[in-house]
DNA sequence: TTGAAAGCGCTAACAT
DNA sequence: ATGTTAGCGCTTTCAA
């Protein structure tokens, strides 16, 4: 027999020292990449890292630095909670499938109520591209996104109090809707976070934005320039920054063009209110050759209303979106857009809140995006 | 003056001990709902830790109980890396649009060729019901999912680099393609995850499934029943198990039916290719009647391009579609499609992987889901 | 039922 | 340039 009692669980920095003959402290400079290391001993350390298969433990880490390399990735809706002790609340939805060889516990408070927030934010193409800019940024840098929901108030409490644990370092926060608490709760509590798009109450806080009026009157351009006269729009939700600019900006291009009077129908931002809206306007307007929608998932909406009502798009009625998600393409014709350099925005946010990680004394920054137009079969 | 140097950062189970007159051990057991603590105790206890604003430091906890309560999330792809030290390389796509007032340090790696997988996984409405099933049951349970993404052999190294680290508890792996290396890495490394569907190469490693062969029966008999004579078939990717099943069933069930030649074309279960695909199949076979796709955006695409081609869907040719994803009911007409549970399974996903969490030596599970017709207009 | 004390694995002064 | 040492904040035996 060895008297070589094998460390139980995996390596740590002190099974690597001992291998390499040097301290703990050595060890962890070696591996951290702090300078003032011998070549020699740096390389036998090496060895011993990769003999011994140590990987550092990040609570250890964590519990010294105060530094998790995770960051919130946070939707956030502005809903109260329904019930007081909405748990999962609302119809249990039992799909027709049921499982076959598993499901077994039928006592889970999954597929409930809750389920509606996550399945409607992931719905638009949009959110996509906001994961996509900030994984690309983050990557990089070895820090991974938490994907957390805040639609009800004690969802938002739970975004807190993970942040207050010290499990994120920060948050990067997409609100969905208006008057959004949880800017708020995050800014009260002295967390980093940064948000898309400005708050609908002025509070201290970073956030990314478009020039939401700029694209819209890109769109009244290009509607303009290719003839239509008779044009209407389907307004996104007119409590939200979002739906309101776009339409004053719209408003605005079409007044100065000398058209003042823009028929309207509002809608959520979803396919479904697009149609909606579609139909009204053209309830109210049949001879409309013209539409421009808040966003691209009205305006998918809209073309298929159209076409129902035996409109052809763009010949009879040119239709513009704006977002450029992935549904601008998908559907037929392809949407004219007004592109919003989402990836660009969140990779954004991600770096302002890491400047803010790094230097807290950093100020409250805004950064405002330029929209462009995009043109495709649409309009 | 007071002698009361207020403690720096945010209070510690010692300041709460102080406050409350107890040791830390006891605000520990209440904090944590351990029972044996005294109910008027654990009543001033409570107090203090309001009046402290105590919040638990989750790296000290990770550090002595060993667990993060984080998931990783991993969508996993099966591609080496295009060039040995390939970080952000392939084409630089810098977007037409620019940033207004922002995007300084025009250096970041971002928006680059790696900004190509996450995007394209989520073009695929899919996989936000792979999110919500797992947020639906992590979250009640206070677990959050850390998003990754393994499409780079570098990529699937700092996935189980994240893992070994401890920074998450285990992992939920969903692989976009065949051969994917990752669920060896990781079983190789000991390390607890789940798999959405078998793995190419048989593995030691629990997994969750559908039942494909009989979604694509349902599929066939559907269209068999409605009197489809000249049925095609727009397959997935015939090197994943799942492309291979449901055309397997597919033709098994045709054969049945007296139609052993089923015409075929392959996609990649994206929208464009199911396009490319239909046109292929309607070249050779100008006459048929039916057409089953692999999946939803396939199915679109197969509509859009039968459209164009002067077909009506369903009057001309039937399409159906598999997946029943938000594309299904986005599009015109709505997709007839064979349904898959796909939030029912990705819960029960976390489920496995949580059960095995609490006792490792449960043994390796599969459970097959089945799938279900859902009948909308496009067949 | 409660407290004392050890220690999880690491980093960062500080000393050498 | 390297080692020593003191914690980071928490859970958890072990005694009392």
């Amino acid at each position: 027999m060895t008297e070589d009692p094998r460390p139980a669980g995996s390596p740590t920095l002190e099974d690597v020292a001992r291998a390499a003959g040097v301290s703990r402290a050595t060890v962890s400079r070696v591996v951290n990449g702090v300078r003032n290391v011998d070549p020699v001993i740096q390389e036998s350390v090496r060895q011993a890292v990769a003999t011994t298969g140590y990987t550092p433990n990040r609570a250890a880490r964590s519990l010294v630095t105060r530094r998790t390399d995770a960051i919130a990735l946070v939707v956030s809706g502005a809903g109260d909670d329904p019930s007081p002790e909405a748990e999962a609340g609302g119809p249990y939805r039992g799909g027709p499938a049921g499982a076959g060889g598993g499901a077994r516990h039928a006592d889970e408070p999954d597929g409930g109520a809750g389920s509606s927030f996550t399945a409607q934010v992931f719905a638009d193409p949009f959110f996509g591209r906001v994961v996509t800019g900030i994984v690309n940024y983050l990557r990089p840098r070895g820090m991974y996104p938490v994907l957390m929901f805040a639609e009800t108030s004690r969802a938002r409490d739970e975004v807190v109090s993970y942040l207050r644990q010290g499990s994120a370092d920060g948050a990067l926060v997409v609100s969905t809707h208006a008057d959004d608490p949880l800017p708020g709760l995050i800014t009260d509590a002295g967390l980093p976070a940064v948000l898309y798009a400005r708050p609908s109450r002025p509070t201290r806080i970073s956030y990314v934005d478009l020039a939401h009026q700029d694209g819209a009157r890109l769109a009244a351009e290009h509607l303009l320039a290719r003839g239509c006269r008779r044009i209407a729009t389907i307004t996104g939700p007119l409590d939200v920054p979002a739906g309101q600019d776009r339409l004053a900006g719209f408003r605005d291009t079409m007044a100065r063009a000398g058209q003042p009077y823009v028929p309207l129908a509002e809608g959520r931002f979803t396919q479904e209110s697009g149609e909606a809206a579609m139909a009204r306007l053209l309830a109210e307007h049949p001879d409309l050759d013209g539409v421009f929608a808040a966003n691209d998932l009205m305006a998918v909406g809209a073309c298929h209303v159209l076409r129902e009502h035996g409109r052809r798009v763009p010949e009879d009625v040119a239709v513009i979106g704006f977002d450029d998600s992935s549904a601008a393409v998908a559907c037929r014709p392809p949407l004219t857009t007004v592109r919003q350099p989402v990836e660009e925005m969140t990779a954004e946010m991600a770096r302002l809140l890491l400047d803010r990680l790094a230097g807290p004394d950093r100020a409250v920054t805004s950064v405002i995006f330029e929209p462009s137009l995009v043109v495709r079969g649409s309009a």
